[in-house]
DNA sequence: GTTGACCTTGCCGCAGCGTCAACGTTTCTA
DNA sequence: TAGAAACGTTGACGCTGCGGCAAGGTCAAC
């Protein structure tokens, strides 16, 4: 046989076949006088076995293994191995089919948010937000949109357990009667203050009513948490009066938590 | 923010960071006096999406694509798109693991044959042969490894829908009684025409033999089959007796299925 | 001053082949 | 009998999503 007459009879490509004899898996048989491998029935076979075991999923080094030790006991391990490995994907697919589930659900409602895909529970509380700025006038303040894109850059951030706490809080607190049409009050206070100095006037009572929206446990542990990098890069494009709004607010809302 | 940072601060990698900007995915951010690169939030928050995406099983191209159309329609038909593909390996893997699972039956019973993963079907077939041959005295004929290497091949060459009646047919043949000594008395009477020549007169018999055991249906279209490179290829490493015996049990049993 | 932890660009490697390229051989057809 | 189509040969690059290394430059701390 040619190299295309066995390819065809196994059913793979020819340059799986040249494939394998580069790997060292498949012998290379004899040449005619042109050049041509020659293949006989044995390589077919051998050839099948190696196509039952790529089909099942095992790496070429594997099959490799399977077919150099005859033993007989370690092609349990690695069918073990195997199956687990399989097993693990098939959970993995599964989350992230639920996931996407949800996302599906969402997307097709068209109710995609432009900060892409997030957890069901901030999904919720963004439709919260929807809502609220729909029974509102004019259009949703920039503001908004910022606060969602920084929930969702923080979800991703935040390791799992502290998350769903977080999460739970966030809930909570849109939940409040009256919340929701503060927190938009503010949104729209800190959009009037996009080109004001640090000392407008307008910035104590607007940082007031933030911080009278922050439960206690989203407030990092100190005010002192945004004063590094982390602080400057935090308020790369805000205004010094909405920086300002911000850490006032943070610092009254840390004081009523020390009390 | 350094590349560092951002990279710990999104959960990623520096090196992926960089392979991003690379792709084109995320834009390079200004450059420090010392070159290094200086990371904004906005940048934080177009990582996290990144790796959401990512995570949901994106590629990055397609990530590209759902971030940059802000239409919100494509990115339905890609999640779609997505979903069907994840259903398909989902059910690619459940079918590969329940063959692994009956090959793991077999491997941990001992029963794992030398030809490596067949299926059910064959492997009942390979089973009872070994019931047959441990009751017989003596080792098995060599020509019951070899038939068994040949069915192994047979299995994965011919098409699934002519493979299950052709199946059906050999176990048929199998369940026949006293099928399976006679089988074997046949593959040791091949064993014994290892070296002799086409014109042994232990030929004729054992085709006879042969041709007693072969279901019509099996049998090729005409003997004309095995003439060309498929009869020489076929016929490598018999001797010629075997050969002989072969055809001429072929021609035999064609010979019965016209009448 | 020197260590150690960063940063820079750039290139190789991975699995399992697909897909040219550039060329020789065989076989079918006009 | 010539030419085209369909085979074969070796060799090399491409794909995905980065990891890892090399050979440096930079910065803060001891």
């Amino acid at each position: 046989m040619r190299i295309g007459e066995i390819a065809g009879l196994v059913g793979i490509t020819t340059r799986a076949v040249r494939h394998y004899h580069h790997l060292g898996l498949l012998p290379e048989p004899r040449r005619r006088a042109n050049g041509y491998r020659d293949y006989t029935l044995r390589d077919a076979v051998l050839l099948a076995r190696i196509r039952r075991l790529t089909e099942l999923g095992l790496g070429l080094d594997e099959v490799r293994d399977v077919l150099a030790d005859d033993a007989g006991r370690e092609i349990v391990d690695v069918l073990e191995e195997l199956d687990a490995d399989l097993a693990r994907q098939q959970e993995e697919i599964g989350a992230r089919r639920e996931r996407l589930g949800v996302l599906l659900g969402q997307a097709r409602a068209g109710r995609m948010p432009a900060e892409g895909p997030v957890s069901p529970g901030l999904a919720e509380l963004f439709g919260d937000m929807a809502r609220a700025s729909a029974a509102l006038p004019g259009p949703e303040p920039a503001m908004a949109a910022r606060d969602r894109e920084m929930l969702a850059l923080l979800e991703t951030v935040v390791p799992e357990a502290e998350r769903d706490r977080l999460l739970g809080s966030l809930r909570e607190m849109a939940r409040a009667p009256g919340a929701m049409e503060r927190a938009y009050e503010v949104y729209a206070a800190l959009d009037a203050l996009a080109d004001a100095a640090a000392d407008d006037v307008r910035v104590e009572e607007t940082a007031r009513a933030l911080a009278g929206l922050l439960p206690d446990d989203v407030v990092p542990d100190g005010p002192g948490d945004l004063d590094g990098w982390s602080g400057t890069v935090f308020f790369a494009d805000f205004s010094a009066a909405q920086a300002a709004v911000v850490r006032r607010a943070l610092r009254i809302a840390h004081e009523r938590g020390a009390r």
